[in-house]
DNA sequence: CGGTGGTTTGATCAAAATCAAGTGAGGTGG
DNA sequence: CCACCTCACTTGATTTTGATCAAACCACCG
């Protein structure tokens, strides 16, 4: 079921009744599967639909004028990386797939129309662009003040918070197709030193991220080091 | 008149009709004057209104484990800094006003009520926090990869764009209430390298900022340096 | 007049970038 | 099946950027 994730996603900060789950699952999706680091969307663009993810990874990115790449954010199955893009014609990043990954394409006119015929609805999706805010304000500070070895705990703790509320990490090991390159990208720093802050973490045996392979030894040390405290992830209190 | 600013603001994103704007101008507000440095709300805390601002400058921050705060975004008259808080309950940062200001209280109840009377004030509104988190993804680049001097060229040009746009800045300069201090924490930067880079920018002589006053002598080259495009603050086409 | 908070300057240090050269695994075509 | 290629990763040496430490300086204020 293509709706699956992207309902238990809402239900994780909005309670919701069941027509307002019926009238989401009613929503008419289009699914596409996707290669490995392929566009979805692109800055400039003027999209007119959402992107849902089903399966696998993207990230929201931009280039500056140095021609160096900064990742904004990372989206797992359940999120809509671009539903800025219902109110906002343009495009202002890039949003493309980390692996190979499957998504759902919903138009914007049926979102808008149930928008307005639903406020319990809209107040839900409204909720999850404020949440997306929230996360960017974390990234904010991660980038801005923590050193690296700090700032790369955090994002993998954020990473793996949010996939295992999302039950799509069950033990302590996470497939993800992402390079060393990606992880500098989204931390705001070389791949070389990227590759340093991995190796620094995995002799200290809290986290061992090779081959696409993540394996979390000591989440609560990493959780400590990065300074993560979920709050700023606005679930509802009883998660 | 205490709504001009806030009208005027989201009329820059947004065009609305007659009654619309009506709408919003019977918003009961209760102004508060603010002495400089004071707190407006604070992580944490579950505010029931929301502040708008009508004169001066805010800034929303974050305190980290060790210690250092990053400033998140600034705020000018006409902003609505807090206005996640609508649908998300708990702050996850602090909002405080930099120099002395003026801001103006919104219930949230009354803001929630027209929201639902009314789904293109609701629009209007949504858009707007839509752009607040666009000019996060701006800062997450901004202080991600950009060196030193580009990144508070960024800074100002973004500042020197939205206070002209709201007609808040006539001629090249402008009363900017703010330290070195808490420039260097808006750019993820130390106050003893603020300041020099502030010394480079005016050697350059592109900005000349002292005693909380920013002079700008060559805007275009500040733009250019700072990489400035205003594509991410979705104006309207026509300003 | 002496505080105090903000600014300036200098000297030193540490973190991360850059430059450069490997290694190693997987994939393709001869 | 092997040779070769490419892309990701690894490691080392060096340089740059910005942080830290420390000490003045300055303006404003009580």
């Amino acid at each position: 079921m293509a709706h699956e994730h992207f309902l238990r996603r809402l239900q994780i900060h909005s309670a919701m009744a069941e027509d307002d789950l019926r009238a989401l699952q009613d929503l008419p999706i289009q699914v596409r599967s996707l290669g490995p680091n392929a566009p979805i969307v692109s800055e400039g663009n003027r999209p007119t639909q959402c992107c849902q993810m089903i399966a696998g990874y993207a990230v929201r990115s931009k280039i500056v004028e140095t021609g160096r790449r900064q990742i904004l954010s990372i989206h797992i199955p359940g999120d809509i990386p671009d539903l800025q893009s219902l109110y906002l014609e343009v495009m202002d990043c890039d949003l493309r797939t980390l692996g190979p990954a499957t998504v759902g394409l919903i138009s914007h006119e049926s979102l808008r129309r149930l928008n307005r015929a639903n406020p319990k609805v809209a107040e839900a999706l409204w909720r999850d662009t404020l949440i997306d805010a929230s996360i960017f304000r974390e990234w904010i500070a991660n980038v801005g003040l923590r050193p690296a070895l700090r700032r790369v705990a955090h994002f993998i703790a954020e990473l793996c918070h949010r996939m295992r509320r999302m039950g799509l990490m069950a033990g302590d090991t996470l497939e993800l197709p992402m390079t060393q390159a990606d992880l500098a990208d989204a931390c705001g720093l070389t791949a070389v030193h990227a590759n340093r802050i991995l190796l620094a973490l995995r002799t200290e045996g809290i986290v061992d991220f090779r081959r696409n392979q993540l394996k979390v030894s000591d989440e609560a040390r990493l959780r400590q080091l990065g300074g993560f405290d979920a709050l700023y992830l606005h679930q509802s209190p009883d998660l």
